[in-house]
DNA sequence: GTCTATATTACGATAGAC
DNA sequence: GTCTATCGTAATATAGAC
């Protein structure tokens, strides 16, 4: 055959990266399938072989984005506290804010699971859990890991929707010292 | 005139606030012109007659959204801890979680504001300033309110994004128990 | 497996009657 | 001010050549 597997594989992969940056840049539903296609240097017809449909893609795209995001936070060494606290400021940071293609799918994407069918959001649960777990080594607690992961991914958000850097920066700085905070407590013990 | 300044003035309104209901549900991009007018019972030619753009109407919905959540906790008395506490919890419950069209703009519509133009985001700005500074009544200091905010706002998002209840649920009691310590610590002092 | 071309539907916005 | 009708455009998805 003209194509091997592994050629094909290449491709998903690349068409997964791809448009998980173009997704998580201008929202999924927002992106037209041609779009996300030619991110990846692809067409239309060349993705819909790869994906049964826009939907399809969404689901493995969002399951490779997380599972990215907790394989970051799992690479960090959880007896290291001022590595923790450095990976939550990288998070909290304005680059993280500006660059939305590169960074976190959480603040980008979560309000599109909760509207996708409940296909989605069970692939979903299943790599927000394995981050939460993540988490929770460099948190101590589970209560710490939900309560950084809501407050840190909520933080990017609406840093994101606001207008004027400033603010901006009051906001990322607020949170990154509770989270320190939340850091420190649960390693005082 | 057959249609006096406050019967149009009227129909603004409950544009406004169907399509707010809408917008929240199904979020903004994703839900057409005709389905925003149809909320409020109205065709698209009309709603034109009252917004120059879909983009205007997202402006003026947004504002009156975020103006809402902030009167909803200007009321809250200040003194009362408790009160607080109820307040808290109330924006983390599961019937939050269930019923986004009749709750609060910012889980489900924010993350459009950031993809929004400038214009939009500064109106935005505007009005989240003064829920924050609402949420600083009850939470003590800017940076408890900052915190307080972006945790609330995450968790309800990250919870509406799961597939199961039960998961939902550790999750907002989480981020619960956080928020009341965040209170608690301010009225300690 | 990748491409171009197309079928079909839905979108945002406008025009004109009442 | 509200409606129906309509103009362009862009969407998802499929068909068929290479």
């Amino acid at each position: 055959m003209r194509y091997t597997a592994e050629q094909k594989e290449e491709a998903r992969h690349k068409l997964l990266h791809a448009s998980g940056r173009h997704a998580k840049a201008h929202g999924f539903a927002a992106s037209g399938v041609d779009a996300l296609a030619g991110a990846a240097g692809l067409t239309i017809g060349s993705l819909y072989k790869h994906f049964a449909s826009k939907n399809d893609l969404f689901t493995a795209l969002m399951a490779a984005e997380i599972d990215q995001t907790a394989s970051r936070y799992a690479s960090v060494d959880a007896q290291d506290t001022a590595a923790a606290v450095k990976a939550l400021a990288s998070y909290l940071s304005l680059a993280h804010v500006k660059a939305p293609e590169r960074g976190c799918a959480l603040p980008s994407l979560a309000v599109e699971v909760a509207r996708a069918p409940e296909e989605v959001r069970q692939v979903f649960e299943t790599s927000l859990l394995a981050l939460k777990d993540s988490l929770q080594r460099l948190a101590g607690s589970e209560q710490a890991a939900w309560t950084l992961m809501a407050q840190s991914v909520g933080a990017v958000m609406l840093a994101r929707a606001m207008a004027t850097e400033t603010h901006q920066r009051d906001l990322l700085q607020a949170v990154r010292v509770s989270g320190q905070d939340l850091i420190h407590a649960s390693r005082a013990q």
